[in-house]
DNA sequence: CAGCAAAATGTAATCGATACCACAATTCTC
DNA sequence: GAGAATTGTGGTATCGATTACATTTTGCTG
């Protein structure tokens, strides 16, 4: 009943070779004859031979392994950085291992030590973070996406907010906008602060209104939009706003309509992130979608090159920022003819 | 520089005992005597000691890893799913690998093997699958979730799709709907068949009309939802309407108000999933729910109640499901009242 | 064909923890 | 208090693959 595993002895017995020269064939190591090669494939082919990953691991000290620390697994955008970074290490043979980043903060951790060849950090908060703490004593390859990692020791790989913020300017412009408003994410976050930048620099080259109080602060939640947008309703006049992520940009529409504005006629509104609601919304909303896919993939390149390269040593760049596209949808569509 | 590992030995050496001795007191076997204990453990903390848990799988066969076979990461039921599994997971001390379901199956899948103590499986759709392939020679615990498991050998964990719809039904009566249409998703999946016996049946208990014309078909995307709801304008009358998923009812609630009717006041509508979307779209979609996290979790606990029990076996019911819950929103709220 | 380099293969130690077996020390039992 | 039962510990083979080193085979050169 229980049949015993196969093991590289049986192949090795099969073949009439020994387990030595059995281990050179699963290894592509070159220095096998060519005849024996095909002995030993033949033979595992018949025994229906898997070499035991595990006891690899062990003689070899590396395990094939990435370990994804998460910060929270409902976040919107971890969906589609995952399926970059499993593309990726699918095709490249690593195998993935995932922990809530707290989980493995507490103890479990250092456990779980050497058990991989490096670390993926996916959090949109990691200023609290001691990254070489997670790293371990090993100081494993360690990698961040989709946030800044503070500590310089660290490679991150993160949306380019800043292109995003002013892509989603620049296309306000385009289609006829004089006065665009911006709900900015809190000040605190890195990401806030890059997609400002983009937003001012965007007003200042298409020559747009530059306005203090065109600026307003909300928390990210549709709520915050609402009363930020409120308040930039009293303050001031626009035909176009600009908010920091979709959810805002909903609360902001509710305002908007509330104020009797019409969506895109009176304003257009461009959201930031892509979330799947815009899609929903009515009007659809345009957004601003971040290259998840490609984060992930990145990351998981990066880290692989820095796993081969025995260490933290690489010589891409410490952050990397991938473009954003704008996704043109009924908020911003034919605001320039509602006008003409 | 490069400080070997701390092994069991040196452990050993410190605190004057044997391996043996020491790898007892890390498995809590009893037949240590107290002094010993503490000998060992205080030996552990000083040296920094962790085992290595790749050699103890290697030894005991046991990885106290589960596989994650993952059908695609973009479902947006995933990511809540996974929450339930990880906590569980955690707390029974196991790790996690994830694979894409499509992934494992080709060729990286016979080599993790043995690596791996159970399997879950996260689809919506597993008819297609051959669950038995999926489980591999040595026939390891394995468990669905959110779908049947076809064959009969696997447990599965998944939503009550029957008293969810049935729920809908109930609730859209209990605000004075005397007719209500149902846009089913596609026929042939189960889920499918379940809604629509729950509708039927709390149409029967509710004594609501019982009409063919009343329900139609789509394939849960939000086109098909408006297509499906005109084609019910056009047969039949009708105040409350459920539809199979939320996307459906989002393009359902297009085709009701350009047939000039409002929501809720002359039709509530009540979408299924409780999809992130409910909370933006105009008016607040009310839905249903699926315990999402508690499927994860029981899937969890089951598998790791089968891998104890040494293998398939497991006291527990082949087919859980667990119940869905109301979330009530703007589509339904007051309608009773608009009524009146 | 001797002589030597290069190529192919074999031998056996090793990775780190576990667990079977043996033995010693202690506690019961009558 | 002798013998049995129980408890605590140590020695060491073992899980399965890798790899340093040793050894054999092959291929060439002069």
């Amino acid at each position: 009943m229980a049949k015993r595993r196969v093991t590289i002895r049986d192949v090795a017995k099969k073949a009439g070779v020994s387990t030595a020269t059995v281990s050179r064939v699963l290894n592509n190591s070159r220095r096998v004859h060519y005849r024996t090669r095909r002995l030993v494939e033949d033979a595992c082919r018949e025994l229906g031979f898997y070499r035991d990953p595990i006891a690899a691991a062990l003689r070899t000290g590396k395990s094939n392994t990435v370990h994804l620390l998460i910060e929270r697994f409902d976040g919107s955008f971890i969906p589609d950085i995952l399926v970059g970074i499993e593309s990726k290490a699918d095709r490249e043979g690593y195998r993935l291992l995932v922990s809530k980043l707290d989980t493995a903060q507490k103890d479990v951790w250092e456990p779980g030590n050497q058990y991989i060849d490096g670390i993926i950090v996916i959090s949109d908060a990691v200023h609290n973070l001691n990254l070489s703490e997670v790293a371990g004593q090993d100081n494993l390859p360690l990698i961040c996406v989709y946030s800044y990692s503070q500590d310089p020791g660290f490679p991150c790989v993160l949306p380019d907010d800043y292109q995003g913020a002013y892509l989603a300017v620049q296309h306000l412009a385009e289609i006829g906008c004089k006065g665009v408003a911006f709900i900015s994410g809190p000040p605190d976050w890195p990401a806030s602060q890059d997609r400002l930048q983009g937003y001012k620099q965007a007003v200042k080259d298409f020559a747009l209104r530059e306005d203090p109080d065109l600026i307003e602060v909300g928390d990210w939640t549709m709520a915050s939009g609402y009363e930020a947008c409120r308040r930039l309703l009293e303050k001031a006049a626009f035909d176009g706003l600009f908010a920091g992520n979709d959810p805002m940009a909903v609360g902001a529409i509710d305002a908007l309509r509330e104020h009797g504005l019409e969506i895109p006629k009176d304003v257009a509104v461009v959201g930031f992130d892509d979330d799947a609601l815009c899609r929903y919304v009515r009007p659809t909303l345009t957004s601003i979608a971040m290259p998840l896919k490609e984060l992930g993939e990145a990351a998981m390149e990066t880290l692989i090159s820095m796993i081969k390269n025995g260490g933290q040593l690489c010589q891409s760049e410490q952050v990397t920022k991938l473009p954003c596209v704008l996704r043109e949808r009924d908020s911003t569509k034919g605001k320039a003819f509602g006008v003409i």
